[in-house]
DNA sequence: CTGAAAGCGCTAACAT
DNA sequence: ATGTTAGCGCTTTCAG
């Protein structure tokens, strides 16, 4: 293992020349450097980043904190977040709470104890509660998918009312009038589709029946219970929204195992578009978020915020995308 | 922040006796151990990992570098390498090399630079061939999904060719013949699938027909357009296998591009179970993956091998199923 | 059984 | 423009 000393030798310099010319700092002859770098090329010199981050306090390394790593819309956010911290020379660290909060802190406390420079976070409920008392998030932190509030964090997320709401109306305007909804439970997501779906059904007359709205954990199984429950109900909904794409196999699982067809005999609308949504015939109405963009703008607010903490918070609202497919009894494909 | 020094300094003893007491070292009267960890609880004092990891030249993190994050079999590897380094303290860190050495060595170098504890790998053909020569890689590593010839590595990974002998064979017993294949490119994965494949065919006395055998990159995209021009020969399959879900993807979507009916017009299987699979109406027949065994296994094996780098190397061959659904013409669900 | 002191590899004042 | 030096927070000899 070269060190900084080895290359400060070889060079015939001191070892702050050869940190200066590494980190591009001014104050060194043109030729030194060039020199310098000959050496660190020659020697194969690679800086040990424990030692920078322990002395300089700096780190190269961000976190990814999700409730879920299996949902597919955290698997795309992370794809989009690895792209984006790669580009700038950051690796990222991932951790699954399970949409736990004690795993949460755990492993919020573990990233800090790390010195990791920042934080991209989907939090639990508790967290965003209680936020400014976890000490562990006295980092940089962007806060995504969950609305933050007014928490003093940079925030991305969609508007979820206003998406929950469009789906809605869609449905709403192929004729569904008795439309369940699976909401997923423990997240302030959940509860804003189903604010959304409500104001929808209101806003086209229509009285929200109560026993035909559930949450469940946002997990194939419990979509599939859940939804099992509403179509055995005496006068089961025409229609089901879910609000992501686990629960979407579960229900679309329990609608098969009570044989029905859709959207002949039920329609079918969920948040979230994957492969599977495309593929299914009939092709699943979606509202599509942009899972990309989020992980990346949430990179990139990060990676500023890293750079300049006192920075004023922002709050970006991505815009949706309402995908129409042939599940809710629709022509166009 | 509050140090070791100010642990010390609360509790009357010196640093080097608090260490001792958070390693868990012998040598101190249980009544000092007692008294040391009340002050540190007390003031809610947490190590710096960083500083540990400098001094003693050890680390919690582990790092997963996969070729395709958002490969269903990688996603579901990552879940269970998270959960497996959670439970024994260590974090994980999540890199994707799209395939592309370049970066995946400049990854395996970060890593090495922030001295992470060890690595799971699923790496490029190329660097199987160098493997002695990367010099990043003189840490404890696993590698998963790849067969490691003789590599002095620990090794987890599933018998790829008797599992394409086994679901070909599946094919033939349905009475087709004219079955294309669409193998993964890039990796040594989608050779040995290609290799399982043939062999079945000739133990069952079919003539392999090389133009019915394509290589694709493993994305949705590749294997929709190699699907289109194997539907569009002449003398089109009667039946197809491809060699992951990126790549059943795009044949499936070919398959409905060109009007073709599962299983009446022609069959289809796939390596790897997914949600999707079962969600289709035929549900695809499929391989499938023990995906979070391997992740487990290979997080044990890594740990393991941290703890003892003397170890002798294995190599874990997991057992994979073949899922029978009815999309190769089976009554069977 | 415990403390003093020497670093791990690097950066950042402070000199020159 | 460059070198000297003092640590970052911790672990680990080495003494006692």
């Amino acid at each position: 293992m070269v060190k900084i000393k080895d290359v400060a030798e070889a060079a015939g310099v001191s070892t702050a020349t050869v940190s200066r010319v590494l980190a591009n700092k001014p104050h060194v002859r043109p030729e030194v450097q060039k020199h310098v770098m000959e050496i660190v090329k020659k020697l194969n010199y690679r800086p040990n980043r424990v030692a920078q981050n322990l002395r300089s306090n700096t780190s190269k390394i961000i976190a990814l904190v999700v409730s879920d790593i299996e949902n597919p819309f955290f698997q795309r956010v992370s794809r989009a977040v690895d792209d984006a911290a790669y580009e700038q020379g950051y690796i990222v660290m991932l951790c699954n709470t399970d949409e736990n909060s004690t795993k949460e802190e755990s492993c919020l406390n573990l990233l800090r104890d790390e010195n990791v420079a920042g934080v991209i976070l989907s939090p639990t409920q508790r967290t965003i509660e209680k936020f400014s008392e976890i000490s562990a998030l006295d980092m940089p932190t962007v806060i995504i998918d969950r609305h933050a509030k007014n928490l003093d964090v940079d925030n991305v997320l969609i508007d979820n009312v206003q998406s929950a709401y469009a789906i809605t109306s869609h449905l709403i305007g192929h004729g569904y009038q008795r439309i369940g909804g699976v909401f997923g439970g423990d997240s302030i997501t959940g509860s804003q589709r189903h604010e959304g779906f409500i104001q929808a059904l209101k806003a086209h007359n229509i009285k929200p029946a109560a026993e035909l709205i559930k949450y469940a954990n946002p997990r194939e199984e419990d979509g599939f219970n859940t939804t099992l429950k509403l179509l055995e109900m005496p006068d089961r909904p025409d229609a089901i929204l879910t609000s992501n794409s686990l629960l979407a196999a579960g229900v679309l699982l329990a609608i098969r195992e009570k044989k029905l067809k859709i959207p002949g005999d039920i329609a079918f609308a969920s948040f979230d578009d994957t492969t599977c949504a495309q593929l299914l015939e009939p092709a699943i109405t979606v509202i599509e978020q942009p899972t990309y963009e989020i992980g990346r703008t949430a990179t990139e607010l990060l990676i500023k915020r890293i750079q300049d903490p006192t920075r004023s918070n922002r709050e970006v609202v991505l815009k949706t995308k309402l995908i129409i497919r042939q599940s809710c009894g629709c022509q166009k494909s």
